[in-house]
DNA sequence: CAAAACTAACCGACCGGTCTATTAAAAGGA
DNA sequence: TCCTTTTAATAGACCGGTCGGTTAGTTTTG
């Protein structure tokens, strides 16, 4: 009895981890090529698994991404919220170690690639409703993370109190997928650069 | 010999304007739906205009994206020299103008289409190193614009020295074309709000 | 054996791009 | 001036390939 057990656990598993296998995948290609074009085929051959199969696991492309979305966003949010709450660190400086973690690791893509959710976001926003209206929470909840850390740094001090936190995380968002953007597109890394050497290190500073 | 002559040019004039007409109508369609998503028999279905004559004007799909990245850059570079040159105005006065024009007109579009370089920049930037380097070419253009009008401000005191005119127009540009992406997604327009609140209003202003 | 999980083969639609044919305009010759 | 030749432009049928998605059937499981 405890054979079978296991025997159905780890069948169970694989099952799992074939639809797992799925999400990734899709996530690094969708990151590379976006949804339009990246192909269900191109998925599934670099896994080897059988058209029927993806079907059986996803009822459509659309919603194969949204699954995506919400699959990276668990990922990404563990990381967010242990820099950004990161007690060993002042606000301002969790900041700043997040918006560096950003650019060099675009820097090492050879600004390439960059944030899913900001490329799914302009992409798909005016097509998909679907995947808008995921991507919107996604864009929220970081939000709040961001302003929850502006916040706090505001109470201490170390953060201009001008602007209210939420303005001040939309801004800081909003700078920073812009400056990814034009990394990509200029193919230099100075974007980022500058937006951190201007608002973190500057503009937002008390 | 009048008349053959009129005919002729209006007959050259309208095959310039097929010409002209496929431009346009790719630029609005590629705005709305991204350039993966616009199909070359949607753009001829429109006109009404054979598929050869598409080949016999452009050499491929990629090319005629080029020349509608030219074409809408003509437009638009113009559009916005006639704004940030205004001498009318004090320089600070100009950017501000035309955030907020950027503001209303998406605002105006339901927090839709955007911009069309800033749109096929995040799409394509990672697809084609050729459009890629015509899209490069068109931002480097822009950051010269708004950097000239920077500078001005700065030389006139209105606007912060602590930073290079480049760095700033950098930053503005990020910030401006992550507040529409952000936008577009939340299909809320107090991203650009914020921008225009907070970055102009407050932190580059001397 | 019945039900659920899985899969190979297949579907019509559409993609970007090519083909050959036809028509209209420009150029050349006397 | 008229006729011929060449070239630009129009035209749509057609190409192989790929798209997202379906289905009929096999395999696995309880």
């Amino acid at each position: 009895m405890e054979l079978t057990k296991e025997l159905m656990a780890s069948k169970t598993a694989a099952k799992q981890d074939t639809r797992i296998a799925l999400l990734e995948v899709g996530m690094d290609i969708m990151l590379e090529k976006g949804y339009s074009n990246t192909g269900i085929q191109e998925i599934l051959s670099a896994l080897q698994v059988p058209k029927g199969s993806f079907y059986h696991y996803f009822d459509s492309k659309e919603n194969y991404a949204v699954e995506i979305i919400r699959h990276f966003d668990d990922c990404y949010t563990t990381m967010l919220k242990t820099i950004v709450s990161n007690p060993e660190m002042t606000p301002l400086k969790r900041l700043r170690t997040y918006a560096n973690e950003s650019r060099n690791k675009l820097n090492d893509q050879a600004c390439r690639k960059g944030c899913l959710i900001g490329n799914l976001s302009q992409e798909m926003s005016d097509q998909s409703e679907v995947l808008r209206t995921e991507l919107s929470i996604v864009l929220a909840k970081r939000l709040e993370l961001f302003a929850a850390c502006i916040e706090e740094g505001q109470k201490l001090g170390e953060i201009k109190s001008q602007h209210s936190a939420a303005e001040l995380a939309d801004l800081f968002m909003s700078a920073l997928s812009g400056a990814v953007m034009m990394a990509k597109t200029l193919k230099r890394i100075e974007p980022l650069d500058n937006f951190i050497n201007i608002m973190i290190d500057d503009l937002i500073k008390a």
